[in-house]
DNA sequence: GCAAATTATTCCGTGTGCAGATTATCGGGT
DNA sequence: ACCCGATAATCTGCACACGGAATAATTTGC
């Protein structure tokens, strides 16, 4: 019965699978990531949402999910640590909806302020295994590739 | 005190983050592949493993960590979930290492023969939002990007 | 033949990711 | 004042991801 099946998979390599090179990109990216920012730095998850918050205060968690493209459920976690820690403030809005208005704090600001130049290197390093000449080319694929076509809404 | 971080983040798009490009590039590859392969199929990680284990049947699984880049704690709770769903089989090998041999059952090649059609069209769907032109060249910078640099060994 | 080093597996704790159900808060209509 | 619908947040359950510690089986040194 695995006869067809042999002759379809001989040769078969994961590095041939787009969705497999695209996974192990990720698990490299956010290496290099903890590499360069270190462990008492935010993650990834953690940085893009200090960073919106912060250039976007007082916006709620819905808001805030959009904008960092964080699953709703997996953001309460993630809050959770953050406000624990002190970085993030929560406030109940009375006046507006059943909403919560996000806020960083000072201590959010000063982790942001040290985390802005390594996440940059980061970046650069993951960028580093191709010719200077092919990055933007490489940047432009990753954006239809992460379903950014030719909008101009979402993420900010 | 923020403000020079705002002179450095104003204007600051995650959508200029290639780490952020790559992880949304997961996102959207994950969910193209359940949705061609459906609920009963097996997901990305479970797919790779079984073709890994059908291609070379009694590895341990230190050996299938390494061929299918999953982590070798994450492997436990995979793994023990395709057994109790009976598409791999485990056995202790008296004679050898302390290692345990995996084998793929007959019902792992059914699920496997049924995936393999629908895994392809994901793949081909996970490229499509780029020109034909340009996929082999995309190919070329996943690779890089995963870490593949001129290297022979490594994944199946 | 037995203790020690080696190697594979397993367990534990923490964190992300996501879907579905539930709860809380508000506005409006009556 | 009370119910209703809408929206935001929260809770629950499952699955992946990964490091570090503990455990099991084997081989090597003596």
């Amino acid at each position: 019965m695995s006869e067809g099946l042999k002759r379809k998979l001989t040769g078969f390599s994961l590095r041939n699978v787009p969705g497999h090179l695209i996974r192990r990109s990720q698990q490299r990216a956010v290496d290099l990531f903890v590499a360069e920012v270190g462990e008492n730095g935010p993650n990834p998850r953690q940085f893009a949402f200090l960073v919106n918050v912060f250039l976007s205060p007082g916006l709620s968690q819905t808001a805030l999910v959009e904008a960092s493209a964080i699953d709703r459920s997996t953001l309460m976690e993630v809050l959770r640590r953050m406000i624990d820690k002190g970085m993030i403030r929560k406030t109940r809005t009375k006046e507006d909806q059943p909403a919560n208005a996000l806020y960083i704090t000072d201590a959010g600001i000063h982790l942001l302020e040290n985390a802005v130049e390594s996440t940059e290197r980061a970046q650069q390093r993951i960028l580093a295994p191709l010719p200077a000449t092919e990055r933007a080319a490489a940047m432009k694929i990753l954006a239809a590739l992460a379903g950014y076509g030719g909008d101009a809404d979402a993420d900010s």
